[in-house]
DNA sequence: CCGACTCTAGACAGACCGGTCTGGTAAAGT
DNA sequence: ACTTTACCAGACCGGTCTGTCTAGAGTCGG
């Protein structure tokens, strides 16, 4: 029993987004090799033709799954540092703080992306997915250190995304909520350290 | 044709020692899930009877392998700390050192217990294992800062574990060779701001 | 009312998985 | 010389995986 009407005219639209839905919980949850294919359809309610018509078959999926990762976090990550901080000094910190949010969630379990190369490597949608994530995430931290006015902001950047990974690590295996709290306060050493402040 | 002579009173331990090589090998360069058991006797020459009777099944085998990668990175790490550095002080930034020696190894894919633990979640040999190597990774940089007479060594460690798994991700997923070297930098910075040199 | 379309439900094929078991070989211990 | 032990080779079992295919139900435009 499918919830509501299907309603008409949907095309793929209505079964793709639930798709997209229960397999992001369910490979976040425990992982893209560890989910077959019926238990995905089945989260979803839907027919196992319909994913295969959707998304051609499973690595489709698993390329979609990791794309919409993708923007959903650079676009939460964009708002919350907008709606949150004015500087790009303070958004160069702020980025430890919203990933800090992640941390609280119960279904936390640590980077996607890296979890998805652990457990699916030498497959082309896995290492591309995570090859633009890499990118997003370097220019991330570049884009803000130089318009902060960073000396080197390549090597700002570099160490920042250092800490951000670690971050990730340290709160998912070892369940440390301060995670982001540690690096927040290593990240606005270096921040102050490698920005001239002349106000 | 097996190499060498068998050797005899060897009991198990030729075997084992070869299907824990030929373990170490395929997990790590293609993960625990996708590498079968088939692989695995293939690649050390051995029967499957004998597999399984050395580990039991293939969680044992897994669990033996994590352990030997465990001890094997510790005892490195302590044997090339003791030979390049003398103080406490400075073997907390050598640290950082003798990690990057083995981002130069080809066959270097990231942390194995990271990877495990994305590709075998929900399992208690993974879990297990992993619990000891973290406590191992934190006692690491807890011991020598406490050594190194820090202010607050339990900080200074975690700010340090921090640097050194986003090192290992840096190297790993964007095959940044000078990971170790931005972390290096890093590390010493904070080395230095939290022990009161005192000489 | 009717074909075109999209979906569901589920059988099915082929491959691979972990794990067990049998049979044969060769050396060690007594 | 006989038994025991350790090992190899590989058939075999039940289960699960991805992916295809068939058959039917509901909905749309014309």
């Amino acid at each position: 029993m499918p919830t509501e009407a299907p309603s008409p005219k949907q095309r793929s639209t209505a079964a793709r987004a639930r798709l997209l839905a229960a397999a992001n919980e369910l490979f976040y949850a425990e992982g893209i090799r560890a989910v077959g294919i019926d238990r995905v359809i089945e989260h979803a309610g839907v027919a196992k033709a319909t994913l295969y018509s959707a998304f051609g078959n499973k690595e489709g999926l698993v390329r979609a799954y990791l794309e919409a990762r993708h923007t959903a976090t650079s676009e939460r990550m964009q708002q919350e540092l907008e709606a949150r901080y004015r500087t790009p000094k303070e958004r160069l910190v702020g980025v430890f703080e919203v990933q800090g949010l992640s941390f609280a969630d119960p279904d936390f379990r640590g980077c996607a992306f890296i979890s998805a190369n652990a457990d699916a490597p030498n497959v082309a949608a896995v290492e591309e997915a995570s090859k633009d994530y890499r990118t997003w995430v370097h220019a991330l931290f570049f884009d803000l250190a130089e318009q902060a006015g960073a000396k080197d902001p390549k090597q700002l950047a570099q160490q920042l995304v250092l800490l951000y990974d670690g971050s990730g690590i340290s709160a998912w295996l070892d369940h440390d909520r301060s995670a982001d709290n540690t690096a927040r306060t290593v990240a606005a050493a270096l921040v102050d350290a490698a920005i001239p402040d002349d106000l």
